[in-house]
DNA sequence: TTGCTCCTCACGTCACGTGAGGTGGC
DNA sequence: TTGCTCCTCACGTCACGTGAGGTGGC
């Protein structure tokens, strides 16, 4: 996955599993699905290592599958747009190009742009739910105190609206 | 699955469907599962039909599900403690009994309450997600701006953090 | 050498999707 | 009567869960 060097390979699937709060499964299955180890062609049979970009980077995909229910198929393509960054294969590091450093960075920020996009539509929805819920609590201890009060009137001006 | 006959059978199970954003299957499923239809037997066979009530409580689940992200089967645990409202099935309308009343409310609040802090802690979560988002955006930013005025060790002062 | 974690099939499950073939109401 | 939507199987799919049986490194 990682082809850096001084980064390669320090994790086990299972310690990254548990990092992460997934199944070593749900790893293998995005691998399977194209989603990991673009780099290296492991021995078949042999052990998967993780370097710490890998793990970061698989942190940011199911924080987006978890917060925004995000399919595989959408994760595949924010991931392939997020390749582009190649950040994580050490373009960056390995070029001292100003112009290609300037490439790197505008092919990255609409990307971020795009993710903070859907949280951000993500919030607004979560928000209003957040109200509906508020109202639909005050009014009904309003009904509680109207009850306890044995103020049988003001109950039913506002049963109709209440559940 | 309403009893009330003044408010019964009024949707089908397609307008339903189209109001909430499903499809049928997804409606059929959740009866399926128990979620649904606790109140008529319907004839096998015959047409699906529902109220105003039920298309809300659909409603108010699936939002659960998709802002949430919860199972089925906390969906299930969700609806059963909102059959305890009973509101559904008319126990408030048909009771002029206040302490009835009472018990029903009280049965009631701590249920959204516990919908409120969920949906509250998912709010925090994203909101920390999104501040995250829009820092890294501001340091990407702010790289480019020092590429462009092709400020060398400006840049390499922040590239560590960067991608 | 003994555990522990890893490996690869491969079948099971959850939450639906998607026809196949048929019936029912405006 | 003609469409349209509905019905019930029932198999397919996506995103994993869960063993079965075996190998590899501290």
């Amino acid at each position: 996955m990682s082809s850096n060097t001084e980064t390669a390979g320090r994790f086990r699937i299972g310690e990254v599993a548990d990092q992460l709060g997934v199944t070593t499964r749900t790893i293998r299955y995005y691998e399977e699905r194209g989603l990991l180890n673009h780099g290296t062609k492991r021995p078949k049979g042999s052990h998967r290592l993780y370097a710490q970009t890998d793990v970061v980077r698989l942190q940011e995909l199911i924080r987006l599958r978890d917060l925004l229910g995000l399919s595989l198929e959408d994760l595949v393509e924010l991931a392939e747009a997020e390749e582009a960054r190649a950040c994580l294969r050490g373009r960056w590091d390995n070029t001292t190009d100003d112009e290609e450093r300037m490439r790197i960075v505008d092919e990255a920020i609409p990307l971020v742009e795009k993710q903070l996009r859907l949280v951000t539509s993500r919030q607004q929805t979560l928000a209003s739910f957040s109200d509906e819920l508020r109202s639909k609590l005050k009014l009904m201890k309003q009904v509680r105190r109207d009850l306890a009060a044995r103020d049988t009137s003001a109950v039913a001006a506002r049963s109709a609206s209440d559940c």
